[in-house]
DNA sequence: TCCTTCCTACGAAACAATTCGTAGATCAGA
DNA sequence: TCTGATCTACGAATTGTTTCGTAGGAAGGA
């Protein structure tokens, strides 16, 4: 699996992808301190993770240090929309709506979230015409 | 695992799921025909498969003919809101409005589905006040 | 009745994802 | 220098998912 060719991550590695994107940054140790402050887990499993991700192109390295320092390689968005386009294949048919509608149904967004979304469907309404 | 407690389903499972969805009920052969119109199969796949949903509480099925006849037991759109809360969750922090604003980006919806859309959001910011 | 066809059941192989133990290198401090 | 802490690498166990071969039973037609 080339860098171009990734794949949608596995459980696992997403968790430690949001970590990444969040500190931008991180040795093996920075990623299993917040990942085992969710829950149980050891130290090797987080570096065993780590070293799969590098091997499939979905993290970079330096490996300069000691403490070799990982970085995500794509950038959040870019994976959030893979994954979305994944179930919206999956699960919906292909249908934005559908999905849209399951979305907002499961979880009521805020006041300022809904009017950020009708802006863009603004936006979006604007281009069709 | 029980009926009450069924977790996200794995892809080749959501694949016949929506076979089941879409037809009501079916017998192995059924699911069968549909799958492999698509893409290489076997047939005790299928039928390995829907012995392992039954097992997992995700199908019932009707025994009484020598074809048992098989049925989702849950409620397409419940299963969705299933997997969208999950990748809400997994993916996107919990912000109804960044997955959203993802999906409707990664395949934009007909001017139809987003005066839906649209529709669904006048309805919910009405709950607001 | 015998043969073919279709069915279920089931074990196991193949593969993928996750976890962990152990080994060896490096480095800092006593 | 010795000791302990920390690092990487790696093999392997474990668990979950998907695939498939084979066996045995039932049904229908020649």
């Amino acid at each position: 699996m080339t860098a171009n060719d990734v794949s949608r991550p596995t459980d696992a590695e997403l968790e430690i992808l949001k970590v990444l994107w969040e500190r931008g940054t991180c040795t093996v140790r920075d990623v299993f301190e917040v990942l085992s402050a969710a829950r149980e887990t050891g130290y090797t499993t987080t570096l065993k993770l780590l070293q799969i991700m590098f091997e499939k192109g979905l993290v970079s390295r330096d490996e300069s240090q000691k403490s070799h320092v990982y970085k995500a390689r794509a950038k959040q968005q870019a994976t959030q929309r893979m994954l979305v386009t994944d179930l919206l294949t999956r699960a919906f048919g292909g249908s934005t709506e559908k999905l849209v509608v399951q979305a907002l149904a499961a979880k009521k967004a805020s006041k300022e979230e809904l009017a950020e979304i009708r802006r863009l469907l603004n936006e979006l309404e604007g281009d069709e015409q």
